[in-house]
DNA sequence: TCCGTTACTGACTCTCGAGTCAGTAACGCT
DNA sequence: AGCGTTACTGACTCGAGAGTCAGTAACGGA
């Protein structure tokens, strides 16, 4: 009775198992197809399962999509508070948000964040989450600057209006080099965000290390 | 002889006015719906003509929409080249660029190029228009800001990546604005774009006019 | 050992939308 | 006036995809 549903789980996925799993697929199945252009067959083949199981798990595709994101921004969110969390001094912490948050070689999440703010525009739920995980975001890197202003790293008179301008900055950087990457080059990216990163927290842009 | 076109065109629709009468409806109509959620029979009962004569005049959807980024790309350039040639000193045309391509009131174009961003993600005709016209307007800044350091009004080391980093942060303001009204007000908007300007152009902050 | 429940199947329905096509009417040209 | 051309119509086809549902097999509990 303490746990039925555990006593189930040794030999058998449980519901939740299995919403994560399905939850997993889609994203990468989105991340191919885009939002618009996943069928509920694309996932159901992911997995090699039926149709009719991702229907049995979620009520509507559009549910399915909007967990999905939700579950991805989950992801991003938790690995970028991971690496501030385990990152010391303060400017070694703020450099390797940005190394977190900007798109990698590996990197596909930005594609997902594109598609959905393009997909936002038209769908509440999409939008809710989008901004959730943006303030989010924000919220981390303002609390960083403040954490490095405290430390005595960082001058900075606010660092509210510097988070958002470096997001933003981030973002239009990130949206250059996923689109069209030909345009500029993951250094050069780099290379633009620590220099506005340093011009907002009045450091030396040689402060920053070189890493990639 | 001279204009066989021409000579039909006085009580009747040319083809090319016909397109882009088409072209134009097919833009309000995107705004409206999205690339991914128009039908060619939105499209059709806009201008309260058959469906057949959409496909009369574009082979298929997919053309349909691209000559429609096409054509408001256009549309967007002109109006910023516009406002660049028109003004001066070096400091309002420059001023008059960020007030141009930053979302306004009642500016919609920016929801077609977020839709635009998502869409090109899969759609090689898509991507490359948006990467045109994400050229054209770095270069066009890049333009005003040498221009500006050439009658002495600026001071700039780098051009090229100081256009870079206000067009990203330009374009991730917007973003910002357009999807989540919310989270910034086109004054703040404003604010973080001339506050950044002014650090890459090497003036004072409030060197900038008060319009909004 | 039987039985109710639950996770799952896959064929089906039903809607929707892109593209087609036979037909039409107005035009300009001869 | 007669004729070929052209812009346009709207009913149709056809494929595709979301969601349904009757059926099934494995489970745990009584």
């Amino acid at each position: 009775m303490a746990d039925t549903a555990g006593s189930r789980a040794r030999n058998r996925y449980t519901v939740e198992q299995r919403r994560a799993e399905i939850l997993n697929a889609t994203r990468d199945v989105v991340l191919r197809l885009g939002f618009g252009g996943t069928r509920v067959r694309d996932v159901a083949d992911e997995l090699g399962v039926s149709n009719g199981l991702i229907h049995y798990h979620f009520a509507s595709k559009d549910e399915l999509l909007a967990e999905t994101l939700r579950f991805a921004a989950n992801d991003d969110i938790a690995r970028l508070e991971e690496a501030v969390d385990t990152a010391r001094p303060a400017l070694e912490r703020f450099d390797r948000m940005l190394r977190n948050y900007l798109p990698g070689p590996g990197d596909v999440s930005w594609r997902l964040w594109i598609d959905a703010w393009g997909e936002a525009l038209r769908n509440e739920n999409l939008k809710e989450i989008s901004q959730e995980l943006d303030e989010a975001w924000v919220a981390l890197l303002e609390r960083v600057i403040r954490d490095g202003v405290h430390e005595g790293a960082f001058t900075c008179e606010n660092p509210r209006a510097s988070a958002w301008r470096i997001a933003a900055l981030m973002d239009g950087l990130g949206l250059q080099v996923v689109l069209h990457r030909s345009t500029m080059s993951r250094t050069q990216m780099l290379e633009h965000a620590r220099t506005l990163a340093a011009i907002e927290l009045g450091l030396e842009r040689k402060a920053f290390p070189a890493r990639r």
